[in-house]
DNA sequence: TAATATATGGACCACTGGTCAAGTTTGTCC
DNA sequence: GGACAAACTTGACCAGTGGTCCATATATTA
């Protein structure tokens, strides 16, 4: 049927705008300072706009620094999904493995205080109301990993091990080795426990 | 020489009264309540004095929390240092790898809001300027670990290793589980990583 | 141009961790 | 016992947070 006739009429020119320079505003502000001192507030002035917009965009803290996570991890995402390999179909599971989590590793690397603003706001939840799992970038890294893990070693329990995998990044002193640019080290440990763990050296 | 000669008074006795009082309010109210609920003032109340005597006594909720986590973490210690194998001294680096991350994963599935209270208090810190590697804890335990592996593989990167291993319990997602007592699964998950990773079955 | 849906901003709210000066209690020494 | 200093307690207070609300302004469409 007309289910969605009409139903999304498109964002209004100005909010479109702002949209944008919110967004804008609050990545050049993780770029110069640690997350836990990028307000709401703060990220409203630098863009030229009240607070209350942007709530009335991104729903909470939580939501924009969602949405600036997801704008970094949607070329990831393509590629993974379509490009060459080893990141893209086509490598075997322990090679794409690799790659992937060194991919990570980078896009980390070049965005530090925005993965660390991302995980803190989720967080610094309301309550445990929405489950953190409702994070549709961790899912879908969650899910890639587990599917690879499993696909080489059955035997294993996949899931368990690829959160276990991902937290590595979520930790304070890997996060800060990150931000210092280290990415080359982690992905190279990342290489040795996965290449031991599933097989192969 | 006299150095300490009597540097150091003994604590009132009224102030060692309402320092057992707090802690124990705390483990409380972390006991059935999610830690961003856990609030310093609540926490004062719960333990009937006021709220100064709290930052009196701890410095901050960060040092309150890590107090509470020393006093538990305090038994494992021992064990570790002094106990029979293969926690302490006598086995082998991979077996009492295996031990201590089995007995970490126990004590977080028994003490899951202080684990993860702990961890945001180290997080939600003023600024960076206290490194967060100045939790005692942490750095003890990064240190076994990173010791034990080592010891069992000179090649790898203990150090980054260690920090792996342990961001795993730092992670919401396996924090959950963790929570729901679920912390065998985890320790088997450990066992299979440590052991592909240090050789032998 | 008029009508209507949408967007805006900032005063306002409840709450947080943390500070501090003023008052109270304790231990010690005579 | 009493006196005195040091240690301790307290709650009003502060600057700051994320989030809400709604009177007002603006874009769109007919």
């Amino acid at each position: 049927m007309g289910q969605n006739d009409r139903m999304e009429r498109r964002e209004r020119a100005d909010a479109a705008r702002n949209r944008q320079a919110i967004l804008r505003a609050a990545e050049e502000l993780l770029r110069r300072h640690p997350p836990e001192q990028v307000s709401v507030e703060r990220v409203a002035a630098a863009a030229g706009v009240g607070k209350g917009t942007v709530f009335h965009r991104f729903g909470s803290r939580a939501g924009l620094m969602v949405e600036l996570m997801a704008e970094r991890a949607r070329e990831l995402e393509q590629a993974v999904a379509v490009g060459p390999p080893p990141l893209g179909p086509g490598a075997e599971p322990v090679e794409r493995l690799v790659a992937f989590l060194a991919a990570v590793a980078e896009l980390g690397s070049r965005n530090g205080n925005l993965m660390a603003a991302h995980e803190h706001a989720m967080v610094t939840r309301k309550a445990a109301e929405t489950p953190r799992e409702a994070n549709p970038i961790y899912v879908y890294w969650h899910g890639h990993v587990s599917g690879l893990i499993a696909e080489a070693r059955p035997d294993l329990d996949a899931e368990l091990i690829a959160h276990m995998l991902l937290g590595t990044l979520h930790m304070e002193p890997i996060a800060s080795q990150l931000r210092a640019g280290e990415h080359k080290r982690l992905a190279a440990g990342f290489a040795a426990l996965v290449r031991s763990l599933l097989g192969d050296g």
